[in-house]
DNA sequence: CAATCACTTGACACCATGTCAAGTGCCGGG
DNA sequence: CCCGGCACTTGACATGGTGTCAAGTGATTG
């Protein structure tokens, strides 16, 4: 029951979406308590129930929130934009490398919520699929540039690519082994590089 | 207060790891009560407090009971035993294939609560450490044989063998992407192949 | 002026974790 | 034989977070 999560003030609605955010942000993915974040919002604890149907909403709006407020859609064109494939390559490891230490957090929350939670993860397979989607018309446009490495099949070029460039794998580089955002692109670069076209090392940068 | 866990009857204490472990590996990940637990393993819920401090305690156990039942050390021994550094390439990829169904259900459990628990998260990073160190060993064992590639220093070698051959990549190329065990183990030890060494397997162009 | 909207206040039920106290049943040593 | 201790059970309880409900308040608007 209760209301779906239309209603209240949308002002209101961003000004817990930009607390959520910075709170989460501020403890590196730790725990988080919608009294916690009401908290912040300097808003009842009620008030979240206004504008989202449960914690799995909220966050799932967060997502949302953040994606926008950073210019995902700017970045990923920025990325289509690129003279060669190639150079794409570069440009969609430069942009990972620019927006997950903002996603990663929200991102890790969201694991944990998944697995409990139907929207959830349905939100979050639509984010696979458009990523995997964005890796396929990469892959596609090496092969139509001649540049797709010899015997690679473009599904699995794509697969190999989206795991590559996923979060996780930023996380295990930069987070875990404490990769900086530069090595991350230059190292990553050159590994997709090597990887997916018979270019092979192309002395960028 | 409370025991700290090292009380109780080692044949119970088996039984409640076994029966945790079916219940979450019956489950892909989701959650499991503790109550379900003791219920499973026919106990009552307080028993599991006479064998594990707390919840986090009896997770934690449990990586290491399944580490143990499969023959992680054994498994090692192996990779380590193979004839070349780029067979224990090939080697590592395919235990990675043959061990990970089995901890996936556990890890993803523990990723939920080693953000939570100090004794979790330190575990989990004493086994990356375990990881990362073996994986140090392989680059170093290329670099004896010489079979390093060129312009790759055996400490970013080493990290990206780790996060390649880690079990998130596994997830990502097996569980989401659908690929079998035998693609992963082709495709993945062609990239390390690829990515490591300087013999590469097609040198093609 | 009344109605409505957005939000607050202060309950409440639910459920999982973790603790406590008082048992029960069994087994070995005196 | 019986006593003490061990392993475990039963049932209660505190705590803390989520989600719900009902009755407000205060500002805006028709």
């Amino acid at each position: 029951m209760s209301s779906a999560g239309g209603g209240g003030d949308p002002a209101t609605r961003r000004r817990i979406l930009d607390a959520a955010q910075q709170l989460i942000t501020g403890r590196r993915g730790a725990e988080v308590t919608l009294a916690e974040v009401a908290r912040a919002a300097r808003v009842s604890r009620q008030a979240l129930y206004l504008h989202f149907a449960d914690r799995a909403a909220l966050f799932l709006a967060l997502v949302r929130h953040a994606d926008a407020q950073r210019g995902l859609a700017a970045a990923i064109q920025r990325v289509a934009d690129a003279p060669t494939g190639v150079a794409a390559l570069r440009e969609a490891v430069a942009m990972q490398s620019r927006m997950n230490p903002k996603i990663w957090p929200l991102a890790r929350h969201f694991e944990s919520v998944r697995r409990r939670d139907e929207a959830a993860e349905r939100s979050w397979q639509d984010r696979m699929e458009g990523r995997l989607t964005g890796c396929r018309m990469g892959v596609a446009r090496l092969a139509r540039e001649g540049t797709l490495r010899r015997g690679l099949t473009p599904e699995v070029a794509a697969d190999l690519l989206w795991t590559l460039t996923s979060l996780r794998t930023w996380e295990d580089l930069v987070l875990e082994r404490g990769w900086s955002a530069k090595q991350y692109e230059k190292r990553l670069g050159d590994v997709l590089l090597m990887v997916l076209t018979n270019s092979g090392m192309t002395r960028a940068r």
